[in-house]
DNA sequence: ATTATCTATAGATCTATAGATAATGC
DNA sequence: ATTATCTATAGATCTATAGATAATGC
């Protein structure tokens, strides 16, 4: 019913940041415009003012999903590019991390769909992933070396590998076994040289 | 119209297998029970009489999924519990493992989607989880110790990641830089001790 | 005058069912 | 007689659009 320009832009980040988080939580085919409209406090006609399509929203939403965890570090008083691996790992590799997926890491939460996505969702994940490689590779002892950018691309592989496969086990020990295990050989490989 | 019992059970495989493939492809949400009935060679009417729905269908498929990869190198005349971790890890992080999603490891293929899945196919997927753990760990060095235990799920975790996001990447260098890195690796942690 | 959002709905798609058809198997 | 599959369709759901409404902003 009429609202300013300002707020057309607020509420438009209001439903990417949403659907963000909805996508990660339910994947990238799961909530529907109308339902994503109303959570948002909408209505579905409003929608496509704001987006040309639902894949559009999708393109949106990804690259602030993955964006969405550094900033949440940066808001919870970490400086991503400076905290020591063995702390940043005791946070992704956390309980608190596999059972909340909505606010993870977009990359646990939404590799195959990712991968079967359209090439923009692609590129927009493809230059997130080389982004994250990189600041692991800023947290390894030697960062130049290029063993450091190997041990990132390890570290950063078996993290999302580990949290993904926590997810899918039903079984709490089981699940708990993957975290842990995978959680003191990351911390290890960022003290062996 | 009209078939015996001993087609039934080899048409009710039939769909089971295609479905197997295509839900890889596609993910857990992805083909119609028309589609797939149609790329069977039949029609939707006939589903109902093999599925009391398209979730119960979906688990069968997990079920089929989890455990054909294992099947496949059987018929490729590759033993699975005996095969060196060497030899393995160069056909699980080959180009054509990731190139093929809908005949590969349906947990770098489905991790995201068994994870938001039904509580029957996150216990079908968590059951072949932990074979999967054990048949890994056969291939350790020293299999019976604690250790090889443990590197069997680092190994697990590392190559479903690195597969799957070997998959996001659509640029060529980064995703063959992130097969290579991780199976140069996993090949030292078998033989390190 | 323009436009951000609303209500209402068209059109496509998908799951599931009803009833018909043509085989099997006692 | 039973049943495996077929054709046809009901009912639900989802994307996208049309037209109305009530604000903004020149």
């Amino acid at each position: 019913m009429g609202r300013s320009q300002l707020e057309k832009q607020k509420t438009h980040e209001r439903i990417v940041e949403l659907a963000a988080r909805r996508l990660r939580e339910e994947g990238l085919d799961g909530i529907g415009v109308a339902d994503l409209m109303k959570e948002a406090g909408l209505t579905v006609g409003g929608f496509y003012k704001h987006f040309a399509s639902r894949d559009e929203l999708v393109a949106e939403a990804v690259q602030s999903a993955v964006e969405s965890w550094r900033k949440q570090q940066e808001e919870n008083g970490i400086d991503p590019a400076h905290i020591p691996l063995s702390e940043y790992v005791d946070i992704y590799l956390s309980e608190n991390h596999r059972d909340h997926c909505g606010e993870g890491c977009a990359y646990a939460a939404l590799t195959a769909d990712m991968a079967r996505s359209s090439e923009a969702v692609r590129s927009i994940a493809t230059e997130g992933l080389r982004k994250n490689f990189d600041a692991m590779t800023a947290r390894m002892p030697q960062p130049e070396t290029a063993d450091a950018r190997q041990k990132a691309i390890i570290a950063s592989c078996l993290m999302t590998g580990a949290v993904g496969l926590a997810r899918v086990a039903n079984d709490g020990a089981l699940s708990s076994e993957i975290l842990e295990t995978v959680k003191q050989f990351v911390k290890s490989l960022a003290k062996t040289e």
